[in-house]
DNA sequence: GTCATTTGACCAAG
DNA sequence: CTTGGTCAAATGAC
């Protein structure tokens, strides 16, 4: 790991380099481009190492990354569809799921599909309704933890550039703090099946543990208002059983929707996502860090803060330590 | 009027 | 029976 984190340093390095170097290169863009191959190219060495690592820590099969279920997050993040924090019923029975159709396969009924019959009585129609999800589907998961204290408000959690709508919230057994379900705002016009849940962690409020479940597909439609603006990366966590990506983001006002209202839970976020898997950031703005990689979902360029990393390198290694 | 949030009830799984 | 996830009526904001 320390390999990986002094290419990452190395990366930062040439990155600042670049940055402060932009005025006068941006007039020779052959060296610019040299440039940002370069910090590209270490990346990318960085990232190799961190996914062999992961393989290697979680077990994984060296197909992990061609495996399209195993979604990069970036340099050396990649998530496994079956990633996800251990410790409840759901989570349990849904381990060893990571062969489960990505998107393709989605076990959530829409409410429009789920009336049945003729013309039942309110209450007999939502008898009838398919209520709760079917907890042993194989769906796939992600959670990541998302710091919200390093720009803004730390009780607001960043913003992940899509629109969430609340559809739910629910005091979680053992939790000081209820858990927030969201589902993506275009899920009707788009049928896009992105879903969230959101839990702020007990030992720290500033954290908070999102869950993505299902991808979006609102962002395929040309018509779609969606824009991903996702948050930089912040670091990661390996631990037992779990694996959870940690991720920060400096919050924005476009898509916080479920916050709006002065009666909604200050804390609740409505937008940070993954959902698409779209990890990258919009922190560094134009000044994006173009590996490939950086890619990160459909057509969504991403980048990284340079000064993230110097923030996550001390995050990790304090974590590391742990 | 439209849209989002709140919240109690419902449902399925364990 | 307990619990997590979802629905949908009620409510509020714009």
């Amino acid at each position: 790991m320390d390999e990986a984190l002094n290419l990452i340093h190395v990366g930062c390095e040439r990155a600042r380099d670049l940055e402060l170097s932009l005025p006068t290169m941006a007039s020779q863009p052959d060296l610019l481009s040299s440039s940002c191959q370069d910090i590209m190219d270490i990346f990318s060495a960085a990232k190799q190492r961190i996914d062999c690592l992961f393989a290697d820590s979680l077990q994984w099969h060296p197909h992990v990354q061609q495996d399209p279920l195993c979604t990069s997050l970036g340099p050396g993040i990649s998530i496994p569809p079956s990633n996800r924090l251990g410790g409840t019923r759901t989570e349990r029975r849904d381990e060893g799921t990571g062969d489960v159709a990505m998107g393709g396969d989605i076990h959530d009924i829409p409410a429009a599909d789920v009336s049945q019959g003729g013309e039942p009585s309110t209450l007999s129609r939502r008898r009838n309704n398919r209520r709760g999800i079917p907890r042993s589907s194989d769906e796939e998961r992600r959670t990541f933890l998302v710091s919200a204290s390093r720009i803004g408000n730390p009780e607001i959690p960043p913003d992940d550039g899509y629109t969430w709508r609340k559809y739910g919230q629910k005091e979680i057994l053992g939790s000081r703090f209820p858990r927030g379900y969201f589902r993506c705002t275009h899920q009707k016009l788009y049928q896009c099946p992105a879903k969230k849940l959101v839990q702020r962690l007990d030992h720290d409020p500033s954290t908070f543990e999102v869950t993505y479940r299902h991808h979006h597909t609102c962002h395929m439609s040309s018509t779609a208002p969606s824009a991903v603006h996702p948050p930089s990366l912040q670091h990661l966590i390996t631990s037992q059983d779990t694996t959870t990506h940690v991720l920060t983001a400096a919050p924005t006002q476009a898509s916080i929707t479920s916050a709006a209202g002065p009666s909604s839970n200050a804390w609740m976020p409505t937008a940070f996502d993954i959902g698409g898997m779209n990890v990258g950031g919009d922190i560094a703005g134009p000044s994006t860090i173009g590996d490939p990689e950086l890619n990160y979902g459909e057509g969504h360029s991403g980048g990284l803060d340079p000064g993230f990393f110097s923030y996550s390198e001390e995050h990790w290694k304090g974590e590391d330590q742990k």
